[in-house]
DNA sequence: AAGAAAGTATCGCATTGTGATACATAGTTT
DNA sequence: AAACTATGTATCACAATGCGATACTTTCTT
């Protein structure tokens, strides 16, 4: 009885492109609870709002209203979402950040690199960010904040394009060509700023180059009035498995201080994260 | 070796504990995905690993083994759950982090007190903490981290029970009395340090001296060598909806010291945060 | 007051998750 | 190595559970 009601526009709940997991058990509405939780995040940056009632975790989301009521309950009895009991609206629930702890707290890279990330944010009184890659995006996973940034930018969590920023950049410049080659090729490449370069092969003539020197300066590629350097944090093979990433805001820095002062910050921090892990395996 | 897993336990995947939410749709299998999550977390204190097996995960979330297949594998290709191809075991996925974002870039408490929080922080270069409560629990939402202190105290989304805190009883201090009481019955009193107050009547005598200064200072109640202070962050009808808490560890810091500097420090953070907060409102 | 839109409740059906069982693989012990 | 144990993976018939169309209620707009 069933007439192959394949829609579009959010086909299948179970994984964005099934590598090789085909066969595995999955559970449905798990997938689906976490499509609600993911329509906050979308929430935010396209509605730019926090709170959202049914409808819009509806369209959001791509699930009916039923399904969206059902599970929106669910994850409020279960903490994730708040309702306000006013507007009837739900946002995001305190509980959602023992997740982040989870996640950190065994988190072996960010244990070692957390103290000479600190040092190294005293060095100049700047932020310090350690950026590691998931799918074509780069997350930062470790923010030391200290300059007034936004603060949508000091913020664990942050993804940003690996394509068009200097801590993806470097990350794929210190990776098998072929791996980094499938990122590319899976990124959309579109303009974040009018400097973000798009071209594959000025891409990769930039990675290249990011490889040579071991380290890469960002300028206004992803960000306007932002300057930016990363240094990659590599394995013993050689694989880089996160990069430091420091941020240099107009008018302080400028490409000429950035060199001069930021980019050897940013090489030594990563080298000496580098080094304990090695000696931590 | 193990025996017999405290079955009594999870009895109930719904709800802690149902307050009035009887009734409201539920799905049952999302309840069971966070119980597999909320097994990492118990993995980590209970048997201080990060990664857990099957029959681990089993043990630890109540589930039996069929469900915890499902489940585990469900997250796996969700994302938020990763697995090692060679040991076959589990340990939970960066993307675990985006709801840590989406919690915090809505979180307007957390936006308005950053910044003031990064000042504090360079004062005596300390750490600096905002804590908010949930449930019996205080947990810190926002750290600036300065000093060497342990990982495990530097990240977000650690709890701490509420009594026996100094952002806890600053905070109980500063909320309704039925309220307070109402988290002391719920809370398990039991002694965390040799320090720890367990008792109802001393508890609340604390915290009626926190409420006629406007601040509290714990001398090793939750962690020896650490003499933690904390100050109310006031909603302009005067209940608390957070704290300001500085953690000032030996030797560096001792009782005197902390009355001295630290105190006023935490007091007047917490002051500017209010205020930000009634002018933002 | 009428209308629209958003949120809530209901309920029979069949899809989906369930979990006992059996099989396969890794890790120990003899 | 074989035998044994523990742990992980696959299977499958059943029915409980989630599904979603529908109807009802409330809130906001016109």
């Amino acid at each position: 009885m069933l007439d192959l009601p394949d829609d579009d526009a959010h086909p299948d709940f179970s994984t964005e492109a099934d590598p090789d997991r085909r066969g595995k058990p999955f559970v449905a509405s798990v997938g689906k609870c976490f499509q609600v939780l993911k329509a906050f995040r979308r929430g935010q940056t396209e509605l730019r709002q926090r709170d959202l009632g049914l409808s819009e975790i509806c369209k959001l989301s791509g699930l009916d209203k039923s399904a969206a009521q059902r599970f929106s309950e669910t994850l409020v009895t279960l903490g994730y979402l708040e309702k306000d009991p006013g507007t009837r609206r739900y946002r995001p629930g305190i509980a959602l950040i023992d997740f982040y702890y989870t996640f950190m707290v065994s988190h072996r890279l960010a244990q070692i690199a957390m103290p000479i990330l600190i040092e190294a944010s005293k060095v100049y009184d700047t932020t310090v960010n350690l950026c590691e890659l998931e799918g074509t995006d780069a997350i930062y996973t470790v923010r030391i904040p200290q300059a007034k940034a936004s603060y949508g930018t000091m913020l664990a969590g942050r993804r940003v394009p690996a394509f068009c920023a200097s801590p993806g950049t470097v990350i794929l410049a210190h990776m098998p060509e072929d791996e980094a080659d499938a990122v590319l090729a899976a990124s959309d490449l579109r303009k974040i700023t009018e400097y973000t370069l798009t071209d594959i092969a000025e891409l990769k003539a930039q990675m290249a180059e990011a490889r040579r020197l071991g380290y890469h300066v960002s300028d206004q590629q992803s960000q306007i009035h932002n300057v930016s350097t990363a240094a990659p944090v590599l394995r013993m093979d050689g694989r880089a498995v996160a990069a430091v990433h420091i941020p240099g805001y107009a008018p302080q820095w400028n490409l000429d201080n950035v060199h001069e002062k930021l980019v050897p910050l940013a090489v030594e921090t990563a080298r000496r994260i580098s080094d304990s892990l090695t000696e931590a395996l």
